[in-house]
DNA sequence: TTTT
DNA sequence: TTTT
C-alpha cells in the first residue's frame, strides 16, 4: 500500500552494473548506514543493506558512484524470495532505489531518478561492448544471497 | 547517518509479545506491503516484512493489532546477523517501529510513539502473570530466521 | 536534492478538481494531521496541509475520496511563491503527492501513483463537459492563498 | 496521525539560535532543497524550506552548520499559525526536525537526535552568558514571517 | 477554510 | 530572505 524507504550511507563497494536479458541496466551495491547506539556514548552501530538501481540511474550509479562514497538512497523496501542450491527458501531484502544522490562532492552530477528526461532509454541500446565485462559473479558480493545472476525481465520494477 | 522507513499494509499475524530479561516489551509481527505490478494491469506484487515494536507501543500493538488489520509503521530498516544452528551466518531484515499506528477502525486508538507522556514505563514493571505466556517459540512465525528467542537487552534500540 | 513527505490524515474538505490549459488534471484538498501533544495527555495538535494531485491520480482523488475520509500521501514538500491582489509575495506550502492511497474502506481502490499503467493519459484528452463544472473559483478553499486559478503548465511537475 | 519528512539541501544562511523563557534552545534556519526540472533538461527548481530544531540538536546546529552546508534533516511539517501586525491570520510553514547530519565533512560531527544520550538537558542549564546574544530579532531572518520572538514554552514539540 |  |  505505501512503502517508502530514505537512508544516507557510505557505499560498501563499488557498484555492479549489470543487464537484464532485453538489455536493461541493474546496479547493486552495499550501504553501510550507521546510527549511535543510545545509552552507550560514542559507540555506533552499522546496517549493511543492499541496493538496486535500475535504468539510466544504475548507469550514473556504476559510473560515478565508488566504494567509500556518500549517498542518499530514496525507494522501497523488497523483500525477495528464491531457492538456493540446497532447494531452501531464502529471503533477501534489498532496497529498490528510486532515486541515489551523490553527496561526497559535485552534488550536481547527481542522477535526477525517475521523472528525469531520458530516464528509460530503449534498452535493447545496451553495447555489446558493456555487456561483456558485466556479470562477474564470481566477485560479486551479492550473487550469493541476492541470486541475481539470471535477472529475468519480471523483476523489473517499471 | 539517516534510515527511515515507513510502510502501510496489514498484519499477516497477530503480534507476538515477548519480554527481555530485564523486563523490556518487544512485539513482532508481519506486515504485508502490496503495490502495483507496472506494465501487469490489475496484478499486485506483496512484500512480507517483519516489524519490531518496543517498550509500551509494543504492549499496544499486542492488545489492540490483530492479523489482517491495516497498520502504518514509521521506523527504520534493521538489518541483523546471527548463526544458526547449522553454523551459517544468516541476515534478517526487520523494521524497528518507532510509531505504529493502527488505521482500520478507532484511530485513535492507536499509540502515540516515542514521544508520548508514559512512553518509557519502568521496564521491570511487567507483571509475571504476562511474561508467562508470551514466549511460545515453537509457533512464533518469526522464531526461524530472526532468532528472537533469546533477546538480550543489548538489542535495545533506546 | 531530496524532498520526501509521507503524511496521513483526514481530507478537510472534497479534492477540487480542475484542468491546465493544456488539459492536465489537478486536484486539491486539505489534510488535517493531528499528533498528540506531548506532556499534555489524551491532548491534540492539528496540521492542516494543503495537496496538490496531478494527471490520473488527480482525478480518481475527485472520485474517491471526500472530506473527512482518511488517506496516506507520500509526496515531496514544496513552497511556492506568488504575488497577491496587494503585490506582497506570499509563500505558500504544499504537498505535491506522488501517491494517494485511501485508507478508510476498499484499500484496493486506491489509486496507483506515477508507476501505474495509464498514468500518464494525454493531456488533451480532457473531456469540455468535464472541464465546465470544475474552476468554480468562488467556493475555492484554495484559491486565497494558493492562487491555483490560472494554473499555467509550468506548473507541471513532471 | 503519521507526518514525516527528508530533506537533503543546503544552508541559506547560519542557523540562528535563541531560548524560550524557561532556557530551551531553538535554533533556526531556511535550507535550499532543490530538484530537476522535468522536461527542461538540465533546470533545476528550489524550495526553499525553513527548518526548526531543539535542544541538544540546535545547539549543534548553531555550533557546527553554516550558511551554504549541505545537511539532511529528518522531522514532522508543521503548519503554525498567527497573526501579524495587521491582524491578518499568517500561515508558515516550517520542517521541525527531529535529526539534523551535516554532510559536508566530518560527517562523525554530525549530531545524534532524540535518541542521543543527553539529548535532554535540564532546560534551565542554558547559561546566562549564551541567552545573552542570542536574540537579535532585528537581523532574524526568520523574524518577519515566522513570528518566533516570543517563543512560548507551549510551542515545545516535546 | 478545517478532519474523526 | 535565499544555498552549490
Amino acid at each position: 500500500m505505501l512503502n517508502r524507504v530514505v537512508l544516507i550511507g557510505r557505499l560498501t563497494q563499488d557498484p555492479e552494473l549489470r543487464y537484464t536479458n532485453s538489455g536493461t541496466a541493474v546496479a547493486s551495491f552495499g550501504l553501510a548506514v550507521d546510527r549511535p547506539r543510545p545509552n552507550q556514548a560514542g559507540e555506533r552501530e552499522t546496517d549493511f543493506i543492499n541496493i538496486v538501481v535500475w535504468q539510466k540511474q544504475a548507469e550514473l550509479c556504476a559510473q560515478y558512484l565508488h566504494k567509500g562514497r556518500l549517498a542518499a538512497v530514496d525507494g522501497r523496501l523488497q523483500i525477495r524470495t528464491y531457492e538456493n542450491r540446497e532447494g531452501q527458501k531464502v529471503r533477501v531484502a534489498e532496497v529498490v532505489a528510486e532515486t541515489v544522490r551523490f553527496l561526497d562532492r559535485g552534488d550536481q552530477s547527481a542522477s535526477a531518478g525517475p521523472t528525469a528526461p531520458a530516464a528509460r532509454p530503449a534498452p535493447a541500446a545496451a553495447p555489446e561492448s558493456r555487456r561483456a565485462p558485466a556479470p562477474r559473479f564470481e566477485d560479486d558480493p551479492f550473487a550469493d544471497d541476492s541470486q541475481m545472476i539470471d535477472i529475468s525481465d519480471d523483476d523489473l520494477p517499471f
